[in-house]
DNA sequence: GCACACAAAATTGTATACAATTTAAAATTG
DNA sequence: CAATTTTAAATTGTATACAATTTTGTGTGC
């Protein structure tokens, strides 16, 4: 009976929940590392803690599915998804190829405003990290990346890029090792004047290689050192 | 009060209907044009048509929807979803960005019994084509050039890939000019010698140019000469 | 006759009730 | 006491009932 506190009532947020709120809450909550991968997401656990019928869960649970941070299994019920090895490998991969393209083409096109949003990320996760809050560094290290995709109006890759960061946020929770410390303020930063200066093919590049670090960084060999419900660890 | 034929009771399948087959038969009939982009997908009807209630259609049309087959305006309900001028060029943007990538990774790794289920595809939609079928046809062509991702194996970009094809099957029964016959046989067989010789480049630049030849086939000038329901086609 | 206001019907959103299945616990047996 | 079967509890899947909203139809005033 593993109590998930994805957004307590104390957010006061039970009142308006609706089913586009509780799937940004668990989003986030599944971003930011609150919610462990292969916890289990009960359908009444979550009504009650929103305030709601379990009829608005299972839209929020389908929706998180498709995105794949969820995983249904038919009558068992919805696990926060536990990526394979290989799929850190696909994912990784995927975002090499969208996104370098996608930096360079932000460069040509970002305006001031949007540099300055970009900047603002990079401040905001800086803090987090001085705070100690990993998981909150993390989220805004991922919505670094989604605004640059925003940046190039390109709103369907935009998107395959928003999936990727999310399922990238799960591949970190269980594959990063901790010997290598995530520094990427070199790197975005690097990133924001390329692009302010409207370098693309700088940008380009330098996305791409921040990518193979990230990329590098994992532990891809070993099985995930998982941290799933006891029961699910010894079962099968 | 437009009744929606996706897969009548005559198929047989009402009896086993599940959340997967519904989507999986709404999602072909759209495929094949059977049902046109703004056409309404009233909930009521279609639990009737599949003998089910509303709460397992709902979750097919909220699948669709994350699929953005489907556009769900709440309060409002369900319709066949119509794809703008800029989302058209962006989906085609895309594809030529991924295709053919994975067109060249497809010509490395095809065994084969891959090659010939791509030969049988041909066949298949040429047949079809001969049948005057164009709707199968596109159908199976779409199913074509998923294979080909299918045998890149890099299923994360293949999903991608199947989602872009399923918008480009509404873009092309929305935008398609007729003047310019679909004959894709050609570079459809082209493209699989380049694989079975293993050729990767070879394979990446036709597809390339076989996305291009479609992308620019489409009439992306004016508004749609969509069927959509008269009241919307005056109203804003 | 046309526009507006109002009432009725239809449709979607949400909650609840019940059935099917899985999971946990208890009882039985060797 | 361990292993298996049986029974009970908990959880998910589906259908139905009701509330909220939109759409449609009708009537009234000008």
């Amino acid at each position: 009976m593993s109590h998930v506190t994805a957004s307590p009532s104390t957010d006061g947020k039970a009142q308006t929940a609706t089913t586009e709120t509780i799937t940004e809450a668990l989003s986030l909550a599944i971003h930011a590392h609150r919610i462990a991968p292969g916890a289990k997401l009960g359908e009444e656990d979550l009504a009650e803690i929103y305030g709601v019928s379990r009829t608005v869960v299972r839209a929020s649970l389908q929706a998180l599915s498709h995105a794949q941070l969820v995983d249904i299994r038919r009558n068992r019920g919805a696990f926060v998804a536990q990526p394979t090895i290989n799929e850190a490998h696909e994912v990784f991969e995927a975002r090499e190829l969208l996104e370098p393209r996608t930096a360079r083409s932000a460069a040509t096109q970002a305006s001031q405003a949007e540099v300055s949003i970009l900047r603002r990320h990079i401040a905001d996760e800086h803090a987090a990290i001085q705070a100690g809050e990993q998981g909150q560094a993390l989220h805004l290290s991922g919505k670094f990346h989604i605004e640059i995709a925003r940046i190039a109006r390109q709103k369907t890759i935009a998107d395959f890029i928003e999936t990727l960061i999310a399922r990238s946020s799960l591949i970190i929770a269980l594959y990063w090792r901790r010997e290598s410390a995530l520094c990427e303020k070199h790197a975005h930063h690097a990133l924001v004047e390329a692009i302010e200066a409207g370098r693309g093919q700088d940008a380009q590049e330098l996305m791409h290689s921040h990518l193979v670090d990230l990329h590098s960084a994992l532990d891809l060999r070993e099985r995930p050192r998982t941290t799933q419900s006891l029961r699910e660890a010894l079962a099968p």
